[in-house]
DNA sequence: CTTTAATCGATAAATATATATCGTTATAAA
DNA sequence: TTTATAACGATATATATTTATCGATTAAAG
């Protein structure tokens, strides 16, 4: 089987949420122009990228959109809910745990960890803050699988090497080191500066060549 | 001149970080090699990257690290703050406001705007939140150029266009709305959930395959 | 002073991704 | 029933991006 490109994968919730706004609506089938048109993408491009996941169209028709919905889910693995934990509880991981679109991801956070004795203990967005000692205990007992980590620079590789420890598999890093980790770790970068760097560098452009 | 890569713009904030732990750190020159061995990239991408900027290089040195600050710095268009405006002070809202990190992109948030009453008129994280109301004279009055959109999907294209009209530029998206605006408008879309799609599907894979 | 090795910049090759073309199929209109 | 058209899937082409190669240069070691 022919891998499937990143930015394929990257595309697919985009699709996901054009179909369960048409679905709202009452629709019962979706062409790939229709996805295209919705997102301003080529309907080639949808259609290809939508090929990836096995799923067979009608001619003049497009696909039965409730079913084009369950191939993507399943490709995502956003079927079933995947349980996190999140460490570090400042600003941003504050936001996150009160994020509500995550369940439209399969995304389950079930608690928080920190140090702060301020906010351990309490609840935050109605999930439950627990210190840092508890972690590895905590992560064993649930068997939780996915680590979010919203600490600062200083101490992401150290909470990393925790969340290794504790047999976490998968860790969706929202500080800006570099995480040293095994192999058999995954670990995916959240980097809002590199989307910051491309606005910043296409309204420069912009400036110069329209003015 | 050739058109710089989007990969490569996104990059360049990371390049950023490495060279500032290592100004810390005290060093003068820094290679392609030591950019590449801190972040895992190969050193032949590094180096074209920064080709880019136009810096010249020392074989066997590097780059003066001052220097490539520098031109990277600039390219960015970071050397000066650009102001910008939030609308949309919930969760996500709140933890951006204050996030200290965007000092360091050349981004000075100066207030956010809201329809809540408990919070208008209120500060968080030191900034002043407005009525909805007062956003476009706030806009031309301190001539703004970017809004960060943080408001829910179903009233995302209406800020937008409000946005447009007083005269933003720039707006960077983190509503899952997929944003009508004219060609003279840049939008830069933070997409959390692509991210997010990507670890999934590595995570999967990797099940998969090892077990 | 000569040799060695690290690194640069430029060019070339390889890979990945996006776009275009084309024959086929299914619906709806003529 | 026939014709026109939207959209599919497969294949081919074009573009974008990454990786490799190579000669030149510079500092450091011998």
């Amino acid at each position: 089987m022919k891998p499937v490109p990143y930015p394929t994968i990257q595309r697919f919730p985009l699709y996901l949420e054009v179909i369960k706004q048409l679905q709202l609506a009452g629709i019962k089938t979706i062409s790939a122009t229709d996805i295209a048109q919705n997102l301003g993408f080529t309907n080639i491009q949808v259609r290809k990228d939508i090929g990836y996941t096995g799923i067979i169209g009608k001619p003049k028709i497009g696909y039965n959109i409730k079913e084009l919905e369950k191939v993507i889910t399943s490709f995502l693995g956003w079927q079933n809910t995947n349980d996190a934990i999140l460490v570090g509880v400042g600003a941003l991981g504050s936001a996150l745990l009160g994020y509500k679109g995550f369940e439209d991801y399969g995304l389950n956070i079930i608690s928080g960890f920190d140090v702060n004795k301020k906010i351990v203990g309490k609840k935050i967005h109605g999930k439950k803050i627990l210190h840092i000692d508890d972690f590895e205990s905590q992560v064993k007992l649930l068997k939780v699988s996915i680590g979010i980590l919203t600490v600062n620079q200083s101490s992401a590789q150290q909470i990393t090497d925790l969340m290794v420890k504790a047999g976490i598999k998968g860790i969706w890093n929202f500080s800006s080191e570099n995480l040293k980790v095994p192999d058999d770790i995954v670990v995916q970068r959240e980097n809002l500066s590199a989307s910051l760097a491309l606005l910043s560098v296409k309204l420069s452009h912009k400036f110069k060549t329209k003015q």
